[in-house]
DNA sequence: GCTAATGTTGTGCG
DNA sequence: CCGCACAACATTAG
């Protein structure tokens, strides 16, 4: 679930409910989660507030008045819940609050992850974090791409390359660009990778201005081939060919064999 | 019971 | 050291 727009949507919901409240206890259910340690995550959140958030890609950020910031990433699986008391299933990590609420990190797979860091820049550079793709200039994503000769789509879904572009946004990007997944990146002409950039920006706007709600995509979206969405259907938006479905650098990819010719060898 | 899953990272090779 | 391909991770939903 968790691309860059829905960590975009936890943010918002993150700054209309915890922001600014002041944490009395750190629950730790389940130290799976943490990439720091229990001690450390108890430092920069008890008795503390949370002051500020930030985000790169789907790696959200949240500064506190011990004067570090929490890293919330969500896996894919992970998201957030305010409440007073209806908790949510899969609560491994939960803030409680000085004014009766809590805020958990339910994350019912356990690939998401919770650490601290000095700031934002430090654990960017950690990760070699690229800018995030949603404010991301041409001239850059041009040059994180150059010389690359791997395949286009796992270039796409490297957060080195472009912070916060994930599974279905790659396909999404590539079937509108009318781009085969497994092209080597270094194959296409400067035209086309021109094109992928402006379909990732246009994909990620629109996408967030949705609030990451699926079913308020675009009908024509290739998204809608996925299953996921009430107005699911198996045929190509562009020509009607049922979608192919396969396997690109090990991950579910979707496809129209037409649209999307395969490169030439 | 079996399968696939929206993400990241470690390993091994070149 | 870097790029690339691939397996592994933990657990749920269908
Ligand atoms: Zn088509």
């Amino acid at each position: 679930m968790p691309e860059l727009p829905e960590v975009e949507r936890f943010k918002q919901y993150f700054e209309g409910t915890a922001l600014h409240q002041k944490v009395v206890q750190v629950e730790i259910a389940d130290a799976g989660v943490l990439a720091c340690t229990a001690e450390t995550l108890k430092e920069v959140a008890e008795k503390h507030t949370f002051d500020k958030t930030d985000r790169i890609g789907k790696y959200l950020f949240i500064e506190t008045s011990a004067d570090k910031v929490l890293m919330i990433h969500f896996g894919m699986s992970g998201s957030l819940k305010y409440y007073r008391d209806d908790p949510p299933r899969f609560g491994r990590v939960v803030f409680h609050l000085a004014n009766g609420f809590h805020l958990a990190f339910d994350c019912p797979r356990k690939f998401g992850r919770i650490d601290v860091a000095d700031n934002v820049k430090a654990y960017q550079a950690k990760k070699k974090l690229s800018t995030d793709a949603y404010k991301m200039s041409w001239e850059e994503f041009e040059q994180n791409t150059a010389g690359r000769k791997g395949l286009i789509k796992p270039l796409l879904l490297n957060q080195q390359v472009a912070a916060g572009v994930g599974n279905w946004i790659a396909d999404e990007i590539l079937f509108q660009a009318r781009v085969h997944p497994e092209t080597r990146t270094n194959k296409l002409s400067k035209n086309e990778l021109r094109l992928v950039y402006d379909k990732m920006r246009d994909i990620l706007q629109t996408a967030v201005s949705h609030e990451a709600n699926y079913n308020h995509y675009p009908k024509d979206y290739f998204i809608h081939r996925r299953g996921w969405t009430d107005q699911n259907t198996e045929n190509c938006p562009n020509c009607g060919t049922k979608v192919h479905y396969m396997k690109v650098g090990g991950r579910a990819t979707y496809l129209c064999e037409v649209c999307q010719e395969p490169q030439e060898v």
